[in-house]
RNA sequence: CGGGGUGUAGCGCAGCCUGGUAGCGCGCCUGCUUUGGGAGCAGGAUGUCGGGGGUUCGAAUCCCUCCACCCCGACCA
């Protein structure tokens, strides 16, 4: 490809709504532009590595032994009454009428249609496993698209969706999508992690996210420095670092807190650490009166409120309790109370049960009780796991410590069971003759969304640094002055021709455009190998090769440029 | 949906407070020069000042209203 005929978007300077790196290269390097909010058209540049991805993804998938279709994007409401989605889906569904006034939606999933297919095509186990999959744009109505095509209302998605007879069959077939994932995101050559995630409402028995690792991430993920252990913040097993709780030491003794309600204004009035306090929330029970458990957490941990809703006793969604019932309760309002003499049912965190000589609210305004010790100041009650886990826990595995990383969600793979063939009545006849619901799994995979968290991951002062993968162009060939010098331009068109022949995917820079304007677009734009041709180096038969992130440039022969190159795009 | 903010040339912005008929940088077009890191000189084109309504002799500027976009929050396979 020649520049002189290839869109050509860049910008110098950077849209003022573009907030994360990723978005304002797409848009400096011209791969992107915004039509509304939300709403992206793909350039010629983003949509050569768009089509690079995607090839990867449908290798791999072909290769797992999944079989490509590809499914409306416009979708029947009925399918979606019969699973109970059009009601439960909510706002994000974007629905649309047609001329006779009937209900669609615009597909942002395709669970209710895969399975609308697969109930009518087949009929016995012997047709199963059966693993579907399309790579095609997805719709939804997201209440903030942000972060350019990290978040936006359409997006280019691979959906697979396999049945099963059997939950064996099911988990197989899991383990060989989560292994074609890894290949995927391997090859694509990210820093990924496969984390356990919570299976949410849709239930199931397992269910991983794929992350790639980056600063800009939406999602906090927990993983073992001694072990492949990596999971969800929210869904991190928090250990205590010790079982053994120290002897108590010291008399509990009441001290006066003026005007002290944080754990931060405690630890620094007192002079000692947070994680020699505990910190006292007051949640709503599960029973119809909402009456108030008290949970209780060491002062420098925070309350995971997934797994406290999960927990037998109290209500889901979590709710807090009021102050006016806080006091009503235990005699003081926030920033007072604590474990001492209440009436309630009282929930401790682990980390917490094994501090000895502790401070706590004294639910009294304005003061806290010091030395606190459990079994001998109040009894230890019901033992649980409450908090976030934080940089440095033990791992759930025992082996090894937990580290914490922002993570872009970039793949998420369920075991979804019977939810939609029961609901959808896709049966299959089983050995015995009988109908029997199938077993469904799905796998997504961001497609465009991987682009943009590629960048997050690499990208230095002068542009994005393409993965090679990735990258829309190995190679830029970039001849200086070659509309004067006329063995500048022999050379860059031979180079050119023979690169061509070799099948590389080369861009040669043919505008009469100044060096540094060439050499800011090709690095912007983040294309790996780079050889000027200049009269300079010409003159002892020599051509100037860059990698994009080397520091210097080497001078090559011209004699065997090619090989020479093509060894470096080798390695 | 709640809170905050912004809409002026393709992009980035000034002008608005204090009303007088729109400007700067980059980009774009023409010519000449220049050619190893986003060139120089000269000339040039481009705006319903987000839309609608109002006040006024006169509105980018003041008032009302609608819209779009951005940020934070809530939400989320």
């Amino acid at each position: 490809m020649r520049t002189s005929n290839f869109l050509i978007c860049t910008q110098k300077e950077t849209p003022a709504d573009a907030e994360v790196i990723s978005h304002q290269l797409m848009l400096r390097a011209g791969l992107i532009r915004k039509l509304a909010a939300g709403l992206y058209t793909w350039l010629p540049l983003g949509l050569r590595v768009l089509r690079k991805v995607e090839a990867i993804v449908r290798e791999e998938m072909d290769r797992a032994g999944a079989q490509e279709i590809s499914m409306p994007v416009v979708q029947p409401a009925e399918l979606w009454e019969e699973s109970g989605r059009w009601e439960e889906y909510g706002p994000e569904l974007l629905r649309i009428k047609d001329r006779h006034d009937r209900d669609f939606c615009l597909g942002p999933t395709h669970e209710e249609v895969v399975t609308e297919l697969v109930r009518n095509e087949i009929k016995s186990y012997k047709q199963l496993p059966l693993n579907l999959y399309q790579i095609q744009t997805k719709v939804r109505d997201e209440i903030r698209p942000r972060f350019g095509i990290m978040r936006s209302r359409e997006f280019l998605m691979k959906d697979a969706y396999s049945f099963h007879e059997t939950p064996a069959s099911l988990a197989d077939t899991y383990d060989v999508m989560h292994g074609a994932y890894s290949a995927i995101f391997t090859r694509l050559g990210l820093d990924f992690r496969p984390v356990i995630a919570d299976t949410g409402s849709i239930g199931g028995s397992s269910s991983h996210e794929f992350h790639v690792l980056a600063g800009s991430g939406e999602d906090d993920i927990a993983f073992s420095d001694g072990s492949g252990y990596a999971a969800n913040v929210e869904m991190a097993e928090a250990l205590p670092h010790s079982d053994t709780r120290a002897a108590a030491s010291d008399d509990m003794a009441e001290v006066a807190t003026p005007g002290v309600h944080t754990i931060d204004e405690l630890a620094n009035s007192l002079a000692i650490p947070a994680e020699t306090t505990v910190k006292t929330l007051l949640v709503k029970a599960d029973d119809d009166t909402g009456s108030p458990v008290a949970l209780v957490l060491r002062g420098d941990h925070q309350l995971n409120e997934i797994k406290a809703e999960k927990l037998a006793g109290i209500a889901s969604p979590l709710a807090m309790v009021e102050e006016d019932a806080a006091r009503a309760t235990c005699g003081a309002g926030f920033g007072s109370l604590g474990p001492v003499g209440l009436a309630i049912p009282v929930i401790v965190d682990r980390s917490a049960a094994v501090l000895a000589d502790f401070v706590c609210g004294a639910n009294k305004d304005g003061f806290h009780l010091t030395g606190v010790n459990w079994e001998r100041d109040l009894p230890l009650p019901r033992i649980e796991d409450l908090r976030n886990v934080v940089q440095g826990d033990p791992s759930p595995d025992g082996n090894g410590n937990l580290q914490i990383k922002r993570g872009i969600e970039v793949g998420h793979i369920f075991q979804l069971g019977t939810k939609y063939s029961e609901a959808m009545q896709a049966n299959v006849l089983n050995e015995n003759g009988k109908n029997v619901p199938m077993f469904m799994g799905c796998y997504g995979i961001g497609v465009s969304r991987i682009v943009a968290a590629a960048i997050e991951q690499n990208h230095d002062d002068n542009g994005i640094t393409w993965p090679t993968a990735m990258a829309p162009f190995q190679l830029a060939i970039v001849p200086l002055n070659m509309h004067k010098s006329e063995a500048v331009a022999a050379c860059a068109e031979e180079l050119y021709a023979d690169c061509v022949a070799a099948g590389i995917d080369v861009l040669m820079d043919d505008r009469n455009e100044r060096p540094g304007v060439k050499f800011a677009d090709m690095e912007l734009m983040g294309i790996p190998h780079r050889i000027v041709i200049g009269d300079r180096t010409l003159a002892d038969d020599k051509l100037e090769y860059k990698g994009r992130s080397d520091d210097e440039a080497t001078l090559l022969p011209r004699e065997g440029i090619l090989a020479a190159l093509q060894e470096r795009m080798a390695s």
